[in-house]
DNA sequence: AATGAATGAGTGTTCATTCAT
DNA sequence: AATGAATGAACACTCATTCAT
């Protein structure tokens, strides 16, 4: 955690933490155009308009700046999803926000989604999927779960199950509409999958 | 010209299909262990204890035979899928049998998993899944279809939707499996999950 | 040498001729469209109707193809140009037929003057052309000479000479016939051509 | 933002101009000996001295490293014939300057005449030879136009007629030296020709 | 801190040649 | 004699990474 001064930065570090996001940005629209190994450092440092051994200076490999703006991307997703889903007053409501915020989100960075979606089955070694992935699916789990359990509404089925319906069934949502299914029948087909949740998890 | 023997096939073309198995197989593990661009032909045809251009005799392509792999993959699941879910008796039954197939499949074809999940994000262009991969999803889906609508139990909800549910949830169940998850907590996990769908679903 | 009494050849010797011919037939077609280097002996093997092995039968080696196919176009451009030579009656007709059957005999094998004009520069080591372009050079050199040799005429400067300022002169003519030059601007080139060199020639 | 020295080149530009002499230098040597197909990169790379990823920060494939070589070769010796020829005093002189520098230059270059012959006949498609190939035997055919021409001698034959003979018969000439005639023997030969050429040419 | 020239390991693919049938 | 499946050496080109400036 770095201290942070109102005044305490010197130009140095403004403009070191402007080149990392530059370069960050830079290569999430390059991963997400053409995948981890499509990508190429020297165009991801063009693109970021520094040169190639700048990216090194800043991250320790191509594997790094990968994992890096997984991250970021994850992490801005997460944010946005939590501000929507906590501002929405009604529990259906929070489900329909978690739902829509990720589409949106998605169909805005419709990029990301490559790296979102192939962050599983990259990485050697055993099978597994990168931690931070593994992170974010668990905040999103429990901003879930904390949703349907203020309901209290529940009959037999734990908070825990519904949040994982939801977040596996809004997975494929978002893959449908991204594959090329329209937008109407997207939200067509998310009101009636959350309806079918909700009515499987909120029946008396 | 080539003497044909009663059985209908010369030795030739015997050992070309042995041949050719033995290469889709060893495709197969090593584009699962190690992503497709991973890979290298070379191991893949050591795995396959052949010469590196005996795969060429074969396959046009690293490619070619990437899709190969997928599809053959796809194919054995989906015909497996298929007649675990005709033979079971019931509605819930069926429910039931597809996801534990896929589970059960999955989990002796570990390696396997990595291509299915990648088959989505790899490819260039717009983003877009494999034209075999989208094929097999379908016929999932379809297989789910009848199995539910077969039961005529619904309510205001469409098979299709109760199928797309179970589509989805199925593979989250997967994901979580192979990463670790014990086998103990997915069966759980599994049954919660069909029965919300099915509470769901199949309520009056 | 091998006698050929006249019913002496089995069907399998006139056969083996066949193929060969075929064979040889098809390399050169196939070299001449594309070089030594870009032509490849499935290729041959497949314009001559037969298997890549049936070839090796024939010939050890793709280079001794090759140098099969050079020699016998060679060969037959050696002798064609003898026979219209020689029965040309005035030593500048037989000058003027050297040219033409040259000329008109890349023409029709336009093909042919890529294995033709490159034959000097490819073979490794030594800086060196092939022993049997060599030959044929020699051949059609004394060709020349003879034709020059029989007028009598010379004052000063010998037939050898003028053959070969014949013979370079001739080549430079074709190769700017086949790079496009149109054949007018070609024949009128080669009267040109044969004027200076008689004029230097003959001249009393 | 580099420093411009007085010298109005940096040091890194120096640097590169001399590698890059250095590739073009060592390409040159290795497609003289081996031709086009037969040369590899790696070994330029390691007779240039550097790494093979070196050489194509200076040249875009193999294809250009050879076209530059060519080029380079084509105009120092284009540069040197028009040299010698413009300050020999006579019109024969001329001539035989053109000769003497042509032989002169390939016997110093031995390996290049490899490529400079083979140049016609590689390139792929309809059969033409290099555009620079063509360029430079244009500029050596007017630097012979306007020598023949400034004599004023001449008798019913064009200097253009003069000059593509005794281009041609230098083409001969070099070829039968670098092919293993002595160096006596081309002098003569090459004495008697220009000899030939010249009485055909400014006989009164 | 920033640069970008240099490196060299890595890989898909081709193809001459062999040899069991 | 003929085949064509199998082989494996060869090679152009890319690109992550380093390091002198």
């Amino acid at each position: 955690m770095v201290r942070m001064p109102l005044a305490g930065r010197t130009k140095r570090q403004v403009l070191a933490e402007f080149r990392n996001a530059e370069i960050l940005q830079a290569a999430r629209r390059v991963f997400a155009a053409r995948g981890f190994e499509g990508a190429c450092v020297e165009d991801i440092a063009h693109v970021a308009g520094v040169a190639k051994g700048t990216v090194y200076l800043y991250y320790a490999s191509k594997g790094a700046l990968y994992r890096a703006a997984l991250k970021r991307g994850l992490a801005e997703m997460c944010a946005s999803i939590r501000r929507r889903v906590e501002s929405a007053p009604s529990v259906r409501g929070k489900l329909r926000a978690f739902v829509e915020t990720k589409l949106a989100h998605f169909e805005e960075h419709r990029d990301f989604f490559r790296i979102y979606s192939s962050a599983f089955s990259r990485s050697p070694g055993p099978l597994c999927c990168h931690r931070d992935l593994r992170a974010f699916q668990e905040e999103q789990l429990r901003i879930l779960e904390s949703a349907l359990g203020s309901g209290g509404s529940v009959r037999g089925i734990r908070p825990q199950t519904a949040a994982r319906a939801v977040f596996d069934v809004t997975r494929g949502l978002i893959e449908r509409r991204l594959c090329g299914e329209s937008r109407e029948a997207t939200e067509k087909e998310a009101a009636a999958l959350l309806d079918l949740v909700w009515k499987g998890f909120a029946r008396r």
